[in-house]
Formats: C-alpha cells, structure tokens, sequence
DNA sequence: TAAGGTTTTTAGAACTATTCTAAACTAGTT
DNA sequence: AACTAGTTTAGAATAGTTCTAAAAACCTTA
C-alpha cells in the first residue's frame, strides 16, 4: 500500500485513509470497471465504510487526475475504468457488465485524427453482445 | 402528414395528434439526434404544445418500435437518433451536437459477430473532438 | 511536536433526468 | 352513438449525482 502512496502523490493527490482504501480496492489487482455504486457496496462488504459522496468525489477526482477513465455505456449510471490505455469494450448486456478489448484486437481504417479542424480527443467502441 | 400516419401505423403505433407532431418534427427533413429536452423546447418554440411526460413516452415506444434508435453518449441524459441505420458518430463536446459516420466510411477489422456464444447486438462507435 | 492554514470527508439536502400514477381524454370498433 | 382499449397529462416519485457547510484530517512551518 505505499506503492499506493506513491501513486497518488505522483497524481498530485494527497494520500488520504479513503483514498487509499478505495485505491487499495480498484489498483492492487487486475483492471475492473466500476460504478459509484458497485465500488460503494463492495467496500460495504469488506467493512470498509466510506461516505457515498467520497465515493463520488474520489472517483470524479481520480478520473481527472488520469487514474481512472470514465465510460458513457448506459446513460443512467457511469462506469468507472482502471485501465487508462486505449482500448475498446465488450459490453454484455444482461449483466451489465464490461470486458477489454485490447486496441490491436481491432482494426480501425482510417484511423480519424482530425475531424472539421478539431482534434479527436477519444474514440469510444462499445460491442454490445446480448448475455 | 398523410405518409407519417402510414409510417406510424406500419410501425403498430396509433396515430395520435402528439405522435404525427412529434413525428412531423423528427421525420420530415433530415436525419438528426434530439434529447427528450431539445425536442421539447423546439416544438414549444414553434407552438406546439406537447407535454414532457408524453416527450418521454413517445421516444421510448418509437425506439422500441424501430423508429428510433437511442445513443449513449452522456451518462446525464439520452440521445435520440431517427437515423436507424446502422452507422457511427462524432460527438462535438463543446456542442453536445452529434454528426453521423457513414458505416462505410470506417472500417473495422474483425468485425465481431459473437462473443462467448453472445450474439453482437450492436457495435457503438463515439469519436468525441475536442469542438 | 504543535500550530495553523488548507484540503478532504461527511450527512443530509438539493438537483435533474426520467419514470410512475391515476384521472381525463381520444382513437378505433361495433 | 356507445364501448373499450390505448394515450395524454400534471404532478408525484425515483434514482444517480452534486452541493453545502461543518467537522476532521493532512501537511507545512516553526
Ligand atoms: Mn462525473
Ligand atoms: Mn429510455
Ligand atoms: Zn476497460
Ligand atoms: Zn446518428
């Protein structure tokens, strides 16, 4: 966990008890995308209680810092996501969950970089499969 | 206004006076993506008085219906497409204003049919510029 | 290590997009 | 015209998220 520290200091964040539990829960193992409320009641579960406005605000805080990305799947709740890198999603709609599709998995022709003079700032994909 | 009566009808939809008004709005021109809000105020704005509840109904039957197409883009509110062919979009973030991609236009390599036995439902594509 | 200023957390209120309720109205059928 | 099922409506309710402002924690400096 003083990885973690580190981390967030390297973020410009301070290192707070509720930052680190949360950054413990979403950093220490593999990616996962996260609600405010999936992230919420899971640390609920494990004892860890933390002010669901925290929840918010870290995670708005954590988005704008670059350690998380946000993804507009479903317009009643956002999704948070640890993986930063560029990459695409499978989404399966029953379980409303996500899954990772790495960028060199799928080819895109022509890639578009500028679009009436403006820069492209992300391009979101989204497979919506029906599970 | 004769043909939106058939288009609603051939959709299993009545014709009501709120439907064809709305219909004559998203339907008679060009294809655009309206939120329950911009198409409530612009049809206020020309005299037509339709209420926000009936907005809401009349979008999500025509989406479930086929005459719609309903996008993701904002997690804080739903966009309206009467373009119901399959086709991508630039997303305009100072704006909030959409603008379709011909599916041609872009090329995906693979594209995706199933995905752990899934069926692909749709595949999403937002390229968002910074304008 | 103790202040002291600044940032963060928190409970609860507020906000906003959307859906629900149930009563009035309308469309299609006989 | 009367009947029935479907639609519209105002206003209430809901749900995800943000705001407020007071208390607590963090970090710098002495
Ligand atoms: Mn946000
Ligand atoms: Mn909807
Ligand atoms: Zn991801
Ligand atoms: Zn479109």
């Amino acid at each position: 966990m003083i990885n973690l520290e580190k981390k967030l200091r390297a973020a410009g964040l301070r290192p707070t008890k509720q930052r680190l539990l949360i950054s413990n829960y979403l950093f220490s193992g593999s990616h996962m995308h996260v609600t405010a409320d999936s992230l919420y009641s899971e640390l609920s579960k494990s004892g860890v209680n933390i002010s669901l406005a925290t929840i918010y605000n870290v995670l708005n805080i954590f988005t704008s810092h670059g350690l998380l990305r946000e993804i507009s799947i479903d317009s009643s709740r956002s999704y948070f996501d640890t993986n930063t890198k560029k990459h695409y999603h499978y989404y399966y709609e029953k379980t409303a969950k996500l899954e990772d599709i790495d960028i060199e998995k799928l080819q895109i022709n022509p890639l578009p970089e500028k679009r009436n003079g403006f820069d492209v700032s992300s391009i979101d994909i989204v497979i919506r499969v029906n599970g």
